[in-house]
DNA sequence: GTCTATACACAGATAGAC
DNA sequence: GTCTATCTGTGTATAGAC
């Protein structure tokens, strides 16, 4: 049987315990505070047995990275699905950016860190990428140009970013308690901003 | 004289010296990077010297960020009082901000984070709310409810501080050569959000 | 007001045993 | 795959001399 543990094989997985670990970490101390160090005493492990599973300290955060930005690829694209205008395509994603913030602070906080990193990780480039190509076919409905499509979403992306940090770094106050309001606000200010200008 | 230093004090303004070496250590290595260690280094003194001007490293962070609302205080009220319309007010603001953060990166980067840190300085605190306070007159002429004033503040600030984070941290591409384009588009954002609903 | 010296804590990473 | 042991680097902060 395999369940014996013969002492040098604690884990069936510790890769994954100590990525569970390290967005435990994030979550409590950010990005900043998490170590490789205290990850490990957190799975249980001695302080070297991260190396056997990941090259260093940044390889692991990138990997939470990746893994983040697959998932935000997925809850985009399932809010944007519920929606037929593209309007309100783009407002379903600001809302979804912020629900997503909330809900994965250490995912959020990692993913938008982790711009710097994307050089030397071919994998999470790709993955971002993929995010942000979900808001190309919404903006292509509303303008033809495609330097205005690029206006557009980066405008989009950055207004619902903002709604998300101001909400996790609790500037609207207790980030439960105000979550449902600045998805609210979050989504009308998308709508706003993706209708097309009334005096242009 | 004055001019002759006998060794022992070796500067005229060590807490000015130390305040600008950590401000260029913010800027190179963000928020989290700056060391009492490397900013003494920096200003050629030992590492002991800078506890004879501030109680320990978050006390010199909370004097910056003390700083840098003061800063954007200043900034934000010359470029409202060069508007008279209220949506052009709030549209001037956000405008600012991005400026604000593009020409100095790391009081941008210390005056975001430094919410955390306003329970143990009060001066912080105040500082920052006076900024706040700047967009409560234009947003009174635009709406009367309390709350939707609130509601309209947090919009534009939220949408303002996402354009400067996307900005500084290069997702428009370089920070330099996307300056004007982006502060144009924080602008244009502002105005639709300020402007009342067109539909409501 | 600044220095030297020091204590203390903690991180990243590797070598070699099992 | 994991452990123990270790090296190395770096930071915070204090004590006491000048």
């Amino acid at each position: 049987m395999a369940t014996t543990r013969p002492s040098g094989q604690h884990h069936g997985d510790l890769r994954n315990a100590l990525l569970r670990a390290a967005l435990d970490l994030v979550a409590e101390r950010g990005a900043q505070g998490f170590t490789l160090a205290e990850a490990s005493r957190r799975a249980g492990v001695s302080v070297a047995a991260p190396y056997k599973h990941f090259a260093d300290k940044d390889a692991l955060l990138a990997e939470l990275a990746r893994a983040g930005y697959e998932r935000q690829h997925d809850l985009f694209q399932a809010a944007m699905a519920a929606e037929t205008d593209p309007v309100e395509q783009l407002a379903a994603f600001a809302a979804a950016y912020v629900e997503f913030a909330a809900e994965s602070r250490a995912l959020f906080e990692i993913t938008f860190s982790a711009g710097l990193a994307k050089a030397r990780y071919p994998a999470l480039a790709e993955a971002g990428d993929r995010v942000l190509s979900l808001l190309r076919t919404p903006a292509a409905h509303l303008v033809t140009d495609t330097a205005a499509q690029d206006d557009l979403i980066h405008t989009i992306g950055a207004a619902a970013y903002g709604f998300a940090a101001f909400l996790t770094e609790g500037i609207f106050g207790d980030p439960t308690t105000s979550l449902d309001a600045t998805t609210r606000r979050a989504r009308a200010a998308a709508r706003k901003l993706a209708r097309p200008d009334p005096q242009a």
